[in-house]
DNA sequence: TCTGGGGTCCTAGGACCC
DNA sequence: TCTGGGGTCCTAGGACCC
């Protein structure tokens, strides 16, 4: 059996933690500069707010309805994650953290009451961080997700835990699942799916594995299988990223090479730092320039390129070169930028690196990498960054920002008696 | 005026190998 | 008229996820 554990509105559940009377009322939190609706609460999403509104344009809505807004807080959303996934990680050997919100545990072979579980799992999560949890659990990890959507859906008959262990039970969920809202089906699948009259999980199971192969390939096979009861997406239990990128969008357009240059050298210095966290060196970087994707067309232009590094590094100095030599061949002056990014992959264990006979990392790097790590890590933030990267990082609208409650000394509640 | 960010996996097709 | 067969690896792009 798998459980599948998955924070209730999960950001707007960590605002409302450090303050309480935000409890019952909507609300909603915004993207990067403010710019789309990324999480709304129960009482927002019925108030008929989508996700990712654009927030201009329901700025109206938030104040006729008191709909409480908010800047996103990253830093503080993943520092509860971690706690919410820490507590978790106690009820099984396997854990998968699938995303910020989301966690499947591997149950197998445990002689439990599946359903008490759950529900001893989700007072424990509440209990020690204030963060609401609905856990679904069956006999794959598809299945997980289904039983998940449903203890999410009726939390009055569920108390917030639904466990889908008998035939009966999956072929209810199955036939009360609408196809697009089984995971692993996206928009495409969906419309292809409604084409062939196939409205509820239920209908997909029953299709004929010729033309699910043939029009989904394996991932849909596997998909059948899984919400058949026979699993076959196995758990990802190594923590360690593939890739890791940061990309921003700009709060305006801009056209200055040199100013582009400072964002992209800072973006790999983040990069760089959380690859030498997970003690990985990489073999290549992409750099990629995007303008205004809501112009038009001839005054678009989405240059990227992928350099191959002639040697494994996760130095920020030899990184930073490479990304502005990539950022100089596809910097064309004549168009206004409006956002960009670098990613790094290609990944290899830095214990286990091979030198090359020819070129290879500096390694006095290794030493002067660590120490800016350890001191930056002690101040919170970069105390010590490259002269090339912009000054103030990156500029953002946050005009709703809430503080840094559980990351920074300065944001603590002081409670007075 | 304004419209996010960060991931994973799969496939087709080309380059290259013998 | 006709020009082999069978592989692997790499890459770009698409689809999906939250």
């Amino acid at each position: 059996m798998y459980a599948l554990v998955d924070c209730n509105n999960f950001y707007a559940s960590c605002e409302r933690v450090f303050n309480p009377s935000l409890v019952g009322k909507p609300i909603v939190v915004l993207s990067n500069n403010d710019g789309c609706v990324i999480a709304r609460s129960n009482e927002a999403k019925k108030l008929g707010i989508p996700m990712g509104a654009p927030a201009y344009q329901y700025k109206d809505t938030f104040e006729k309805c008191n709909i409480r807004v908010f800047s996103a807080n990253f830093p503080l959303y993943g520092d509860m994650s971690r706690r919410v996934m820490s507590i978790l990680s106690t009820y099984s050997p396997q854990r998968e953290i699938y995303s910020i919100d989301e966690c499947f545990l591997n149950l197998s072979d445990m002689d439990i009451d599946f359903c008490e579980y759950g529900l001893k799992m989700k007072a424990h999560v509440e209990k020690w961080t204030g963060i609401p949890i609905s856990v679904g659990i069956a006999p794959t990890k598809a299945l997980a997700k289904a039983a998940n959507r449903i203890a999410k859906k009726f939390p009055e008959q569920t108390k917030g835990c639904h466990v889908i262990d008998t035939e009966t039970k999956r072929i209810k969920a199955l036939k009360w699942l609408d196809v697009e809202d089984v995971w692993g089906i996206g928009r495409r699948n969906a419309a292809k799916l409604r084409a062939i009259g196939v409205r509820k999980a239920w209908d997909f199971v029953n299709l004929p594995q010729s033309w699910v192969l043939k029009s989904m390939t394996v991932a849909g096979w596997n998909l059948q299988k899984e919400l058949n009861g026979i699993p076959s997406i196995p758990m990802e239990l190594i923590e360690k990223k593939q890739s890791i990128a940061t990309t921003r969008t700009f709060d305006a357009e801009k056209d200055d090479f040199e100013e582009i240059r400072e964002h992209i050298v800072t973006f790999t210095s983040m990069c760089a730092e959380k690859l030498r966290h997970q003690h990985s060196l990489c073999h290549r970087l992409m750099v990629f320039l995007e303008t205004n994707r809501f112009k038009d067309m001839d005054k678009r232009y989405n240059p990227s390129i992928l350099i191959k590094l002639p040697f494994a590094t996760c130095s920020t100095l030899e990184l930073a070169e490479f990304a502005v030599d990539g950022l100089k061949q596809i910097y064309k002056s004549r168009y206004h930028y409006k956002r960009a990014g670098v990613v790094l992959m290609d990944f290899e264990d830095a214990d286990e690196y091979q030198p090359s006979l020819f070129f290879n990392s500096n390694p006095k790097h290794k030493s002067l990498m660590a120490k800016i790590d350890a001191i930056n890590h002690k101040y919170h933030k970069d105390v010590i960054r490259l002269g090339s990267q912009d000054f103030n990082r990156h500029k953002m609208y946050q005009e709703h920002l809430s503080g840094q409650y559980t990351t920074k000394i300065e944001d603590v509640i002081v409670v007075e008696i």
